[in-house]
Parts: structure tokens; sequence; C-alpha cells
RNA sequence: CGGGGCAUAGCGCAGUCUGGUAGCGCAUCUGCUUUGGGAGCAGAGGGUCGGGGGUUCGAAUCCCUCUGCCCCGACCA
């Protein structure tokens, strides 16, 4: 029986591990403001790199970032039908601009806005205000803009980084000529997602269209990328969609084509939020802590000094500082590697574990020992922890950018096989009770089921298995069957599975 | 908005039923001893018991009221 660093354990408790793994990595806290959290250095710094390199990517797809204000007008919200029943339950409102003490001393709103503002849960509707005087013709398309922001929405029940009240993303907005053109962009910004979280994040997703009931509101169509958890739910990272003339009509975004004619632009968005932190922590984390893939860690490797009489304090720390600038000086994911070392004089068990729990790559425990045998002690954050290997000095510099991509494979590797390994396919009714039993903890997963798009079993599966449908994955290209519920032959398959 | 809970030290809790000087664990601070698998011992600091009102000689405890939060449901990146 061996202790574990997070109590209770994935087996036992998972959300209440969740909310563990988070606080023990000091990522982040809920704040005194209801809904709201405080993200701690360390999990900024995670989200920090997300951004560095999906801001890249943004950018190489031929997009510029720009910035549009917090508030909305609430006249602007109501122009799109759909979009404003979508959101409207879960606005949050501003309607005075000024405090003014009371007879009690308390400070009440005073000054009362004409109209109130809204504080914007996503922008389609301020910037489709924009683009109506931005784009006047043909010339001035495609319109291929992105902003980082944090939004509100208003949820009635709130976790860490999955669902908090406020949270940081990035929307892109771009307007097209032509409907082709836009779709193009829509996919190319999803598969953009399935890049960013595949090669970086480590995170194995399903990705493709959202049937109708989990659109977007006001898109014509919405893709998604889905990631399995430990617990096998599922988890959209990331959404594209195609908004068709919706937005257009809505603001009267209209452009002179070629010919002298007046049309409506075609236009997208696409965004991902900080929630992708949330699913890398529920996807690779396990009973002693956090484990980040190398590319997205702040720090990749700790060297932790071991020091036992202070006459060889100068010697230790003179070695550690050399393999501090070698380490420094080499590469990986051509960036150069992120080193530190942990000087605190917390105890050596408890200053390793500290590093185990907040999911850091590599730890160097550096003592007389490897100062005089010219060697480094190595724990690996992917292996357990007290297997630990003494590695020459120099042969771990020039390794050690290989090693951070074999382990940046493992993790994939291994949250890709127990995605694989609990994805099954189903070919009728009762296979699906079967796979979803309510009375099996350990049951359920992906399951991949030929279905007819239509209300009467989705809300029958979503009543008895607490299942939606959450993708058609594209990888399967349109494969269709024989819908399980109605018979109907040209059912797409598609993935159903609980959901966060 | 429906149903159920909770509010006591920085954090987690006991004490409330049955009223009688405010407790425990962790964390913090100090000292000594330890130190290559999460230290031990000794000591110290820290609370108008969520707010207001009432009953009482006396209220964390009983009554009234207000506020905030959590869980289950509907909503959701």
């Amino acid at each position: 029986m061996t202790k574990t660093a997070i109590s209770p354990t994935r087996s036992e408790n998972y959300p209440e591990w969740y909310q563990q793994v988070i606080k023990a990595a000091d990522l982040a806290e809920s704040s005194v403001v209801r809904g709201c959290m405080v993200i701690k250095p360390w999990g900024y710094a995670i989200w920090e790199n997300i951004q560095k390199t999906l801001d890249g990517m943004i950018k190489a797809t031929g997009h510029k970032n720009f910035y549009c204000p917090l508030f909305v007008p609430l006249s602007f919200l109501e122009k799109e039908a759909e979009h404003v029943e979508g959101f409207a339950k879960e606005c949050a409102v501003v309607t005075h601009h000024r405090l003014e003490a009371d007879d009690n001393g308390k400070l009440q709103p005073a000054g009362k806005l004409e109209e109130p503002l809204i504080i914007r849960p996503t922008s389609e509707a301020i910037i489709g205000d924009l683009y109506s005087r931005w784009i006047q013709s043909y010339r001035d398309l495609p319109m291929l803009y992105n902003q980082w922001a944090n939004v509100v929405r208003w949820e009635m029940r709130t976790r860490l980084f999955l669902r908090t009240s406020e949270f940081l993303w990035q929307e892109g907005h771009t307007a097209h000529a032509t409907e082709q053109e836009a779709r193009e962009e829509t996919l190319k910004m999803l598969h953009t997602y399935v890049t960013l979280v595949q090669d970086y994040l480590a995170m194995p997703v399903a990705y493709g269209e959202k049937t109708k009931s989990e659109r977007f509101p006001g898109a014509v169509n919405t893709y998604t990328i889905e990631a399995m958890m430990q617990d096998k739910k599922a988890l959209q990272g990331g959404t594209s969609h195609y908004l068709g003339q919706n937005f257009a009509k809505a603001f009267n975004i209209k452009f002179l084509n070629a010919q002298g004619s007046e049309e409506y632009v075609h236009t997208t968005s696409w965004g991902v939020t900080t929630r992708l932190i949330g699913s890398l922590v529920m996807m690779h984390s396990d009973d002693d802590g956090l484990i980040l893939p190398p590319k997205v860690a702040p720090t990749h490797i700790v060297i932790l000094p071991l020091i036992r009489s202070e006459q060889d304090r100068t010697k230790i720390m003179e070695y550690c500082e050399g393999l501090l600038h070698a380490l420094k000086a080499t590469k990986y994911n051509e960036l150069p590697i992120q080193v530190e070392i942990d000087a605190s004089d917390l105890r050596p068990g408890e200053k390793a574990w500290s590093w185990v729990k907040k999911g850091a790559p590599l730890r160097l425990e550096i003592g007389m020992q490897e100062v005089t045998k010219e060697t480094v002690f190595l724990g690996r954050r992917d292996r357990a922890y007290n297997e630990k290997v003494a590695l020459n000095k120099n042969e771990f510099i020039a390794n050690v950018a290989s090693m951070l991509q074999e382990m940046q494979q493992n993790i994939f590797n291994r949250a890709k096989k127990f995605q694989q390994d609990n994805t099954v396919e189903i070919k009728s009714v009762d296979e699906l009770y079967k796979f979803f039993d309510p009375k099996d903890e350990n049951s359920g997963g992906f399951a991949l089921a030929p279905w007819i798009d239509e209300p009467e079993s989705e809300a029958r599966m979503k009543q008895d298995l607490k299942v939606t449908a959450r993708v058609i994955p594209a990888e399967l290209n349109g494969k269709t069957g024989k819908c399980i519920f109605t018979g109907k032959e040209g059912a797409p398959y598609t993935i159903f599975a609980k959901a966060y």
C-alpha cells in the first residue's frame, strides 16, 4: 500500500480529486466573488504558454489581433434572435455608473444608465456592429481578426477552470465574401485547435460537427473538439462556428462585390478558453498530482540542491548553477529549456514532492555525491517517484531535449490508448443502455453509434442515461449506418457520452 | 427559481440537542535536534462564534429576522 500525494484518489472520488490536484499544484483558488477564480502564477504561466503557442498559430494563418470593449449595449445583443435567447439567462448587466452613500453610510448605485450594458458573454454582437461599418467592398474581405479577452457567463454552478463565471479565452471573428471561403475558415480553425491540443497539450481529441441541439446560438454549423477525461466523461475543448449570414443580416454587414451588387458577408467565430487547463488536469494527472506535458510546462527541469552540511554549500550551489546555465543553453521544441533551482530551505523530501504535485517534468537532486561524480540524480514525472536514476551530467545535458520529447509522446500515447480502450461501436439501443449502465460506476466512455439527429431519442438518452451526442467524428469521413433508434439508413456515426 | 444543508482562528472542523470563562487538527512564529523517500520535540501568537434584535443573572448554544455560501435539479466554453 503506497501513500498518494493527493487524497482522495481518482478512483475514490474523481471530482474531489480534481479540486485537490488544483490546490496541491497551486494552479488557482476560488475567489470571494461567487463563481470566479484567482489564477495563481503556476496556473497562469500554463495559460501564457498556451496563449503564446496558439497566438502564433492564429497569426500564421493570416489573422490579426484586436481588442473590443468589455461592455455590449443591450440593444446590440437583441439583434440576433437565437443568439440573445441562448445567452440571455447568463448575462451580467450593468445598470448604474456611480455610487453614493445613503443615510446609513452604505454605498448605493446611483446614476442609472439610459441603456443597460451587458458584460460580454461573447463578442459577436459588438463585432457585428463594427464589421458593418468596416466592411464596404469586396476589397475589405476577408476580415480576419482575433481577440484575447475575458468574458462573463453567469453560470448556475461553477468549478475551477471547467466552468467559472468569468473566464479567459480567445475569440476569432472573421467575415468572408463567399460561403465556401467561410466554411473553409471554420474548418481551418477547427484543425488549428486539433493541432494545438494534440501536439502541444498532448490531448487526443475527437473532432467534427456538433448535432443540432448542441449548436452555438445563432450558428449554422458548430464544430467541436471533444476530449475524454479519466472518468470517461467528455469535455468540449474548443469550438469553431460557421455563422452563415445570420449575423450579417442581423447587423447589416454588406459589401459591394466585384460586379457592383450588394451582398451579405458570411461570418465565422471560434474560441478556446482557460477550460483547456481543466481538461489538461483531468486528462493527464495522477494520484500524486499534476502531470504536465513538457511543451506546456512553465518549468521543464527543477534543480534541487541537497545540502547536508554548510561546508558543502558553495560547491553544491556552484555545481547547480553550472548545470542551470548548461541546460538553459539547450533547446526543446525550438525554445530554450526552462530550468529553475529551488533553493528554498524545505526538507529534501518535502521539496521534491512539492514539484511532483506541480507536475514539473524532470527533477534533479544534487548533493555532494553528484558533485564528486559529475552526475545528476534524475526523477521523471511520468515514472514512479522512487524510480530515480544517476546519469552522467554531460550525457544528460546532451539527451535532455529528446527525453522531454519522449515524455511528451508518452503522455499523449497513454491518453490516446485510454480513449481508444473506452470507445466502443454500438449497434443497438440495448447495447447503448448496457454501455452506459447507471448501476455500474465503471461503465461508459465514448459510444460510437449511427444516429438520426432528432429530439425524441436525444431526450430519451439524456433522461435515462444522462448521455448526450458529443460530436460526429470528421475522421470517419461521413460514414453512415442504420440509426439505432429509428432503423433509418444514412444515419451518421455519432459519439455519445456523459459530458462536463 | 424548486428541494436540502451550512456559517466558530489563515484553512478544515468539534462544541449547539441539554445555556455557565472559546476548543481540536493543519498552517504560522520561536528554539533545539534532524536532513539523499513528505521530520521530531518543546513553546508561542491568533477568534467581539456571519449581521441585527429578543429571552435570561448569564447566549456560540434558545427564539425572531436579515445576509452570505455549499450540495441536488434546470442552464452551460
